[in-house]
DNA sequence: TTGATAACTGAACGCTCGTTCAAATCAAAC
DNA sequence: GTTTGATTTGAACGAGCGTTCAGTTATCAA
């Protein structure tokens, strides 16, 4: 009689997606093989196939996962009614989501190239979909008089690149705290606005 | 008798740069074969390693070869005397020469983890001198008073990472010029830095 | 204990990799 | 036309790739 839906497969699935995730962070996509990521796990690279359609899939489902998580977060976040209080939510929240979870914001970012063509659309609609909520903050705080931003999708890419710049050179147990770090952040983003 | 020194050499070489600089920064190091530079080129594999060592050396030299320019690029840029005109022409000058070169741009920051350890750590110096020369303007203005930085090499890291993101969406013949884009980027800078 | 199914193994398959090198071709000088 | 060195070819080598699947083992309920 078949056991029932879930047991050892809920333990190796998520092993299979971890192990993934922290070796395409550290050597790149093209650079791990289905083999390394297997001993990782503790199995043989044939058992992958039973969690993962093939190499490609597993990639695309990590860089999904971690938008679907970043923008449902963000939807979540408590946030001011004006402009500049929410401008102050998202980069905070930012800094926050982007430092606990390194290896994924490292992927989402650096692995976009090795996506098939329907895989990055899906993947880069869903970025433009997080970049649209920091766009809207900036017209509205625009409109508000609260802040300067000739150009709004400018500011937005280059803010959004400036925030995700924190995990190039954070570790922790450095000389800043997490906090310490979004204080210093919030600083730079509320002047480079001009509020 | 032989040829002279430097002939056919002299233009298969750069073109082999030229293929793997455009390809790596494309598909990724890892993902690239040496059969493909070859095949962009107009050669056999095999003729490659007249002109390169090995793939990895091919790498290391196209990502020293641009941190080299940059930072001689940089020296010989005219600057101002006081810190916040030095920050201006770095602001402006990291624009400027990093839209001139997306490609080299792109593997520079995106190939770093298929250098070996010791091409790593060369090139890691390169752009530490780099980083450095933003982190001596930055405590320069905050000794003048000119500027605020709670904490300097954050405070660089963060402006890096915002100019080195115009990278990432400017489009040649898009809606703004490469002047009025640096315009826009030197304001959020100096806006970032309280001055 | 038995039978059924889940989960995994291990090897095969076709393919491609980076690199080497003997042979071939090209081109300049005489 | 010949000689010589530069440059390239083309295939081989050993290794590893992603993926498949028949067979094996583990697990569970009856």
């Amino acid at each position: 009689m078949a056991r029932k839906t879930g047991s050892h497969s809920e333990i190796t699935g998520p092993k299979v997606r971890e192990a993934a995730l922290s070796l395409f962070a550290q050597h790149g996509f093209a650079a791990v093989s289905m083999r390394q990521i297997a001993a990782k796990v503790g199995v043989q690279a044939g058992a992958l196939y039973l969690y993962t359609k093939d190499k490609q899939s597993l990639l695309y489902d990590l860089m999904q996962a971690h938008m679907d998580e970043l923008l449902a977060a963000w939807a979540d976040e408590p946030k001011g009614d004006s402009a500049l209080s929410r401008l102050e939510a998202f980069a905070r929240f930012h800094i926050r989501f982007h430092l606990e979870r390194p290896d994924a914001v490292f992927i989402a970012y650096m692995e976009l190239r090795n996506l098939s063509d329907e895989n990055f659309a899906a993947v880069e609609a869903l970025r433009r979909r997080y970049e649209g909520e920091l766009e809207a903050i900036l017209r509205a705080g625009q409109a508000e008089g609260a802040i300067t931003a000739p150009d709004v999708r400018l500011t937005t890419m280059a803010l959004i690149a400036m925030l995700t710049g924190v995990n190039t050179w954070y570790r922790e147990g450095g000389r800043l705290s997490r906090d310490a770090v979004a204080d210093i952040y919030w600083d730079m983003v509320r002047g480079a606005v001009g509020a």
